[in-house]
DNA sequence: TACATTACTGACCAATCAGTCATTAACAGG
DNA sequence: CCTGTTAATGACTGATTGGTCAGTAATGTA
């Protein structure tokens, strides 16, 4: 007895979408299990096709999870640059604007999960780490010393070597994208803090390390954190 | 050809050192290499038995790697909690202790070399996980508490939520412990900051966000952050 | 409709590795 | 010296999984 063959075609050729359907399922489960845990045939069978398939249009393995890596970081930093050169209020300002920026672009999306992925599996593809920082840290914290840079330039905030400044206001950054995977491993719930109320206790924090004048808690600029789109959890 | 038997007998019963001879071992491939990456035959090995007798001493994998974790981090707790009682000077210093003593008790110890591996495979082990956290983190939380409920009760820290103050000083503690391991991925060299002059950076604006009074920056208690001892890095 | 091209398939292969167990030998007691 | 107990061994198993490839069917062209 023969399937009905008037039904949907049980295969189709789809050259040109299949990299990027195959790119979005290794991603959402690489977020779901790591990178070991994954399975090449659970990768292809989300993105509708055989084991097979995925080999035809990546190598390996790795060599997928490096384009995933490569296709959900690119392009994020041109337009952030380019709001940053035309800025024309105070520096504290552009900060918590860059701040907003980054929670927006980064730590409330799959480039946040990358990014937590990449610290998880650093120690195993270092030649990837090492890809992973030229192509987004070291972009990311030059735009962040420009911005320190121009504070202290204008004087509003004190003179103080720059990697230093630079590490002030990376160090809750990444403390945030780290701890949203685990969920409770570092941050407890029962302090009450949520991602909001920590990164806003941080940033003040970090402006009265920066600034040079003292300014009472209710001037400072704050970033306007917009709440959390829902992030798929990781469950094994 | 019999082998000579004069020799040392290629097979000795120890029943006593094999426990401690093998969590040694396990502790050791598991920081170099990771869980995953870390077979138990290796483990055996380099504790010079067969795989066979590490599987008469643990039941499974995992359960010799939650032994090591216990084994790796009991009793660092109370000798802390005692001399954190007993201590007369004042808040900023007593805090400046405690940067010390987990500088030598955790942070160059294989004790932190746990914490970084936890934060990689807690999502692989939701149980460890949880049982690390109750056995870690919320002892250590817990003590910090006291010492910044100590400070604002003398009026020496201004009031804030204990939680948000916790995470104030644990921040700093975390990305340090998370950023020795992979070495360059988060914490470039060429800022020209180092674990010390990075903690003690920290450091200071931790307390300028906790005193309630300005203090200049000569008089600030800073911690004595000893050189670390050469730990084994990350090499697959 | 016949044929050529090629995207696609899934059974198969080979390597890895946690965990087992029948066998061996170290040691103690008589 | 003999013998029973048991710590220790290592060859073996079974399950998993990254990667392959000979074959299949969808599609375009004449």
């Amino acid at each position: 007895m023969p399937a009905p063959s008037t039904d949907t075609p049980r295969r189709s050729r789809r050259k040109e979408a299949r990299p990027g359907e195959l790119l979005e399922a290794a991603l959402a489960l690489f977020l779901e299990n790591g990178y070991a845990a994954t399975r090449v045939e659970a990768v292809a069978a989300r993105a509708g096709v055989s084991k097979g398939t995925l080999f035809l249009y990546f190598p390996s393995k790795q060599e997928l999870f490096k384009a995933v890596v490569r296709h959900s970081i690119s392009g994020c930093y041109a337009d952030w640059q380019l709001e940053l050169d035309r800025y024309q209020g105070s520096s504290a300002a552009l900060l918590a604007r860059a701040f907003e920026v980054w929670w927006q672009q980064i730590a409330t999306t799959p480039a946040g999960g990358i990014c937590r992925l990449m610290w998880a599996e650093a120690a195993v593809f270092p030649e990837l780490a090492a890809f992973y920082r030229h192509e987004v840290d070291e972009p990311g914290h030059a735009m962040l010393e420009r911005i320190l840079q121009r504070g202290m330039d204008s004087g509003e905030f004190r003179p103080m070597p720059l990697g230093e400044a630079l590490y002030l206001v990376l160090t809750p950054m990444a403390f945030v994208m780290l701890w949203q995977p685990t969920g409770t491993l570092c941050l407890p719930v029962d302090h009450g803090l949520t991602p909001h109320s920590y990164l806003l206790s941080q940033f003040r924090n970090c402006l009265r390390g920066l600034l040079r004048e003292p300014v009472d808690a209710d001037t400072l600029p704050l970033p306007q954190l917009h709440p959390m789109q829902p992030q798929p959890t990781i469950q094994i």
